[in-house]
DNA sequence: AACGCGCCTTGATCCAGATCAAAGCGCGAC
DNA sequence: GTCGCGCTTTGATCTGGATCAAGGCGCGTT
């Protein structure tokens, strides 16, 4: 269990927010930026965030563990998962960094966290955000739209998992890599894919032999390219686009 | 366009706030349960709350449109939609008497909702409760754990849909209607499904066919009967119990 | 270099659930 | 009553993706 912890600075949760912006899905950082109280409130915010690195394949908490800390991904990729007992596995989304973990009501966790690359995330007990929450109702207001999205998300992801074809998951999939890196500054053309063929089989509802044969398909199609270092070009952004959208 | 509309009286309000418990996820009523203020705030709601009757089958409102209004179910059941240009269709969620209804951050509805039988709803202006918001900060703490709870269920309904064979599906949807039903204070065990096999069909990723199909095998083997009027009764909970968790 | 170990790809076969097709079965309209 | 229409059930067949089974390929270790 390779975690190495130390304080925050005050200095550091600053940069972090500049890198970040406003409208990002990363609740600490950006509700620091809507609040009017900017000042103490940073203040109080950097006091109570502690900075965790995980390698890659790391589980940070399973399902059913005491929801105690809450989890802000500032680097890497991290992946969550509800199992069967027998096994089987659902991926319920890829956090990227500014994305945001244990938004739990409940005092235990719906699902297990596990980093897909090596992470850090920014941690707090929850506790003292309850705290905070109290005193700055713009962030409940912040964390209420990122509920709302994530709501959203998950109700694209139900009509992909119900109604979509094995071409169109992963069509879909690409399509939302790339949406999700743009919105965050990154490069949205040769998307970077750190998962595995198996973690991505195990959020669209395939297998990884699917998974494959379909890259493969789409690759022999000219609609992607399959680069170095787990990199996709969209090549004919029409096609895929179709193919997400099921038409 | 069966719609009529009339307002609803505080009477009314008070009225059904009594028949429903503090946490159920009904907002607008339990929301006045949870403030300190209650008086005050329930004449403010009282104000804006407009009561809506629906036949079955009415289409309260489409993916895309406007979302300039919410609703409170108070009556009957609705069910939310999308549709795939082809047709294809994924019902993200049926809702019971005291769920709510387009709690969206967007300006469009990101769904479609319709009425499964005839239904009566509270409605309300988005700006309004964005108004009541801002002064009874409780209200967004109920908000947003409506959210959470939403957003929590549907991730097992991701691993329903992306990993349950079609009897799990079927022995976690009985279940789960039975455990709100229950919560809700109405019977638990002859279930009452109001819903058409083509609507349970596009909740759970199946076909019609395979539903009918699915409950005659379960009817076969004595852990559920059919009986009169929509209602189900769950004989061998233990086996569907099993059957909905994968063992 | 040779080996082992995880992935990933590719091929052959299988099967759960889709699709196609045809009755039942209410139930309201006339 | 009986006609028609929508929903449900049941049967026959088909098929997309799962499963089973080999290799291939990159990479770190000895």
């Amino acid at each position: 269990m390779a975690l190495a912890e130390h304080a925050c600075t005050r200095e550091s949760a600053v940069a972090a927010r500049i890198d970040v912006a406003p409208c990002n899905a990363c609740p600490v950082r950006s509700m620091s930026v809507c609040s009017a109280l900017e000042a103490d409130e940073l203040k109080r915010l950097a006091d109570i965030l502690v900075s965790v690195k995980v390698d890659a394949g790391h589980t940070l908490f399973a399902e059913g563990d005491g929801a105690d800390t809450l989890f802000n991904v500032t680097a890497g990729t991290m992946k969550l998962y509800k199992l069967l007992p027998d096994g089987r596995r659902q991926i319920t989304g890829f956090l990227l960094p500014g994305d945001f973990l244990g938004l739990s009501i409940n005092d235990t966790y719906a699902y297990s966290a596990e980093s897909v690359t090596p992470a850090t995330l920014c941690r707090f007990p929850r506790r003292r955000l309850e705290g905070l929450l109290e005193d700055y109702p713009k962030m409940q207001r912040r964390l209420f739209a990122m509920a709302s999205s994530e709501l959203a998300a998950a109700q694209d992801q139900m009509l992909l998992l119900g109604r979509k074809n094995a071409k169109e998951r992963i069509a879909s999939f690409l399509l939302m890599l790339s949406e999700r890196a743009k919105r965050r500054g990154y490069a949205e053309n040769p998307v970077h894919v750190p998962m595995s063929r198996s973690d991505i089989a195990d959020y669209l509802g395939l297998t990884t032999e699917t998974v494959s044969r379909t890259f493969t398909q789409l690759k022999t199609s000219r609609a992607i390219s399959l680069l170095e270092g787990g990199k996709v070009r969209l090549n004919d952004m029409e096609t895929l686009q179709e193919l997400a959208e099921g038409a």
